[in-house]
DNA sequence: AACGTTTCGCGAAACGTTTCGCATACTATA
DNA sequence: TATAGTATGCGAAACGTTTCGCGAAACGTT
């Protein structure tokens, strides 16, 4: 609680509704039900007249004032989950803002990025969610069970997670199972046995399921997932290239690779360079995510497409339901799909 | 002026200063007075009594209360230039606002993302940004003369422009035509004389200049500029798709091409893909941002960098300041450097 | 003991709205 | 013509803060 400079600038000072009803000769609160076409009615003669006034002192209703009274500011918090300081810089947390920012437009909000927010394991750390600011707020991949999120859950505070899980909070996520098993069958539909992967995270929970899955999918293949072509990276584009080195490192290789998202795959683009290896002719590889940078790389990343926009958009309406109270859950799962283009084919016959 | 809906969510209703008052049995201005350390002093004991009450309920001040009577919010209006819908997405808004991000963080202050501002072309479109939520704000390459940031100039709104120039206020930007002479000297050194370009789009500022300053650059080492192989582009892959497939039409070719933007650069790069065409073997391209991309292309591309983490830091820095009152206008240009990479090498022979 | 000076505390005004309650005046119904 | 209802307007309270002005008490200095 700091201390508060005094205000200095702003030289030319804002018409208020005070001002507008002396001009008009009325009363400050016959102003407002003119402006808002209020709970009460005001005669047209008069309601011209306020009108007239206000726009000749380009009157603008101070919504700070106002969102005091009425406790609605219109304003969402969009919370990136921010490991480190550049978190937001990552295309996918971009398409995301991005539809949520096209999701307000329609539904007139506004949008603060509250990225201070960083570890969100304590109540503090989201106190400053609940100042007034802002009437709800949308989570991106949280941390799971985050201690911040069951306290809003408990303070019945609007928000939604999308990219996250929690039964108790409205989410909105992929089925990463479905989209892992899309990748799967298509490697095996091609003909090829000797899959790898470079794996996620496990502490993100995409990271996580895209493992399991990529596990289970190979079992239910009855194919046999080889220990040595399984590496760890992280959802980033150096990981990607590293893992992928020492993937390629191996004196026996994979015929196909599947990369946890597009970033690491585009990481391992650099490692096949690296080692002449070629793709797709001399291994496949198959992203997730269908980030912007799919379509710039060559080839062409075969991918899996998560519906962002749609999942945005949800979860942006759903906020709004939940703020204006409607109460009835609405967490939805969405379906992903395979994005064929020029990074898979068959596997070249042994020689 | 719409109606506003009667609040019905928010089950658990927040701690007042009010309440803690009562609590701690003193008054309202002395609690003011512990919490902020304010303007006037409170003993020790009472104090430490007053903080333990406000810790106990939770207390957080509600900010729009205080903003109302303070008339600062501390939140920084981001207003991005958004021709199309999906402007946010590019990654040369996204730098600029992670590193407006990263300004806040230390000076205080949060984002409000003013989408709707879409076209700034009149007083009117701006008074969102007036109605007391923000603080002052922050105009992301706005259109050359926009009557809206006029306006504010007039009323004395604080503002800065970051991508943009404009005497009257305080602007940062680039040296447009510095960085495009290191493009051409660089290519001229490799020993290229038949130098083509995808041009920007003449509308917006940027590209403007360095079309004019390519013209100039090769002036100065006295090359000849080809009409052939100077070909209009706007900033997007697809338009430099389309654009590098005109240009390698042309029955003679150039060795070496400038590209008005990366993003322009990686369409190039398609169109190279298309025709045959060899980077840096048969043609050195050069791009101009340094957008992450370019280092996800192979092969790398050399490009012009711009210091977009000092531009954003410094222009947040000079809003808090211009908010803060100071009045001594802060405007600069920043320097750009060539950041060698795997595109560009000597013509090859002619044969 | 008388005096300034500081410390401490409270009440109240202010910020710019929205909206309730009340007082008129007008209109329609019995 | 009396009466209920409705349109019209105003004043004031409220939202949760910050901060000013005022008084009372405590302190030190002559």
């Amino acid at each position: 609680m700091r201390n508060v400079s005094r205000n200095v600038s702003q030289s030319t000072k804002m018409a208020t509704i005070k001002d507008i009803a002396r001009e008009a000769k009325v009363s400050v609160s016959t102003v407002s039900y003119a402006l808002n076409d209020g709970p009460r009615s005001v005669p047209d003669e008069v309601k011209q007249r306020i009108l007239d006034v206000a726009s000749r002192l380009h009157y603008r209703p101070n919504r700070v004032a106002r969102s005091l009274i009425t406790r609605r500011s219109h304003v969402l918090g969009v919370v990136p989950t921010r490991i480190e300081r550049d978190m937001i810089i990552g295309p996918y947390f971009v398409s995301m803002l991005n539809g949520i920012v096209n999701a307000c437009e329609d539904l007139h909000q506004d949008v603060l990025l509250l990225t201070q927010l960083s570890t969100m394991d304590s109540k503090e750390a989201l106190y400053p969610l609940l100042d007034g600011r802002c009437d709800g707020a949308i989570f991106i991949a949280p941390s799971h069970d985050s201690e911040g999120i069951h306290y809003l859950q408990e303070i019945g505070f609007p928000h939604v997670l999308v990219i996250g899980r929690d039964e108790r909070s409205t989410s909105f996520d992929i089925d990463n199972s479905v989209g892992v098993r899309l990748a799967v069958d298509h490697f095996a539909g091609l003909g090829h046995t000797k899959i790898g992967m470079l794996m996620g995270p496990e502490e993100l929970i995409d990271g996580y399921e895209r493992n399991q899955s990529f596990l289970e999918s190979m079992r239910s293949h009855g194919l046999t997932v080889q220990e040595k072509w399984m590496i760890r990276a992280s959802f980033h584009p150096d990981s990607g290239l590293e893992a992928g080195r020492v993937l390629l490192s191996r004196k026996e290789r994979p015929t196909a690779v599947f990369c946890a998202n597009d970033e690491v795959a585009t990481g391992f683009y650099k490692a096949c360079k690296e080692f002449k290896v070629r793709i797709p002719e001399d291994i496949s590889v198959i992203g997730f995510d269908n980030a912007p940078t799919s379509t710039m790389v060559e080839p062409n990343l075969t991918t899996v497409k998560q519906p962002i926009d749609q999942m945005s958009r949800h979860a942006t309406e759903a906020l709004v339901s939940l703020i204006e109270g409607k109460t009835e859950t609405l967490s939805r799962r969405f379906i992903t799909a395979l994005v064929e283009r020029q990074s898979t084919a068959r596997p070249m016959e042994d020689k």
